[in-house]
DNA sequence: TCTATATATCGTAATATTACGATATAACAA
DNA sequence: TTGTTATATCGTAATATTACGATATATAGA
């Protein structure tokens, strides 16, 4: 246990992206579903879309998912295999 | 991805208490040490007792950690296995 | 009892996060 | 160009979190 509390901002960071009902549902359909635009979210949070719109950036600002353009569409991906692991650890059966 | 948010509150609520430079550095530390009391947490942490303290209760009404007075001292240890799981899948080595 | 030590809780000012309407931007189509 | 759709950003009020000194509580010893 050292005071080096520099080296855990960034996994502190990330962990509180996740940390949000809204986003945790939000990063767990993209991990079922792969890929997934942004009215679809709006649409199955019944959230406004400023709203949806603003976890999503939040989630790509700690590099947790990834936005995709295609037309006027943007389609966002989860960004990194540990996003997965994580919600494994999480919400994963509990066999050690 | 349904729109249960209520369903994702509890691990919200886990993540946020872990979300902190501070309290994930506790959690390491109780990882690896196995018990630990307050005032060598203050002490290696720099931290003045109060503040150590609240972040300790964060963890405990999270069910991150556990207490067990032994005379003047209370040990804090961490109280279940699937918080080892969640800091392997943060701070882990990336294979897979 | 009185005193000391270890820890928790209170009070509160500073800061951060949240939700969401209003507005802006980007891409496409007519 | 104008209009439409999809998404992002702005402004901001409400709420939550943070840090930490002051104070309270609990245990042990003299």
């Amino acid at each position: 246990m050292d005071n080096n509390f520099k080296a855990y901002d960034d996994a502190a960071e990330m962990l509180k992206a996740l940390a949000h009902p809204v986003r945790l549902c939000m990063v767990k359909g993209l991990l079922q579903k792969g890929r997934c635009n942004v009215s679809f979210m709006q649409e199955c949070l019944d959230l406004p879309q400023s709203t949806v719109s603003q976890h999503l950036q939040k989630l790509r600002s700690a590099g947790i998912v990834a936005a995709e353009r295609s037309g006027l569409e943007i389609h966002y991906t989860i960004a990194s295999p540990k996003i997965a692991k994580l919600i494994q650890a999480m919400f994963g059966d509990d066999e050690s």
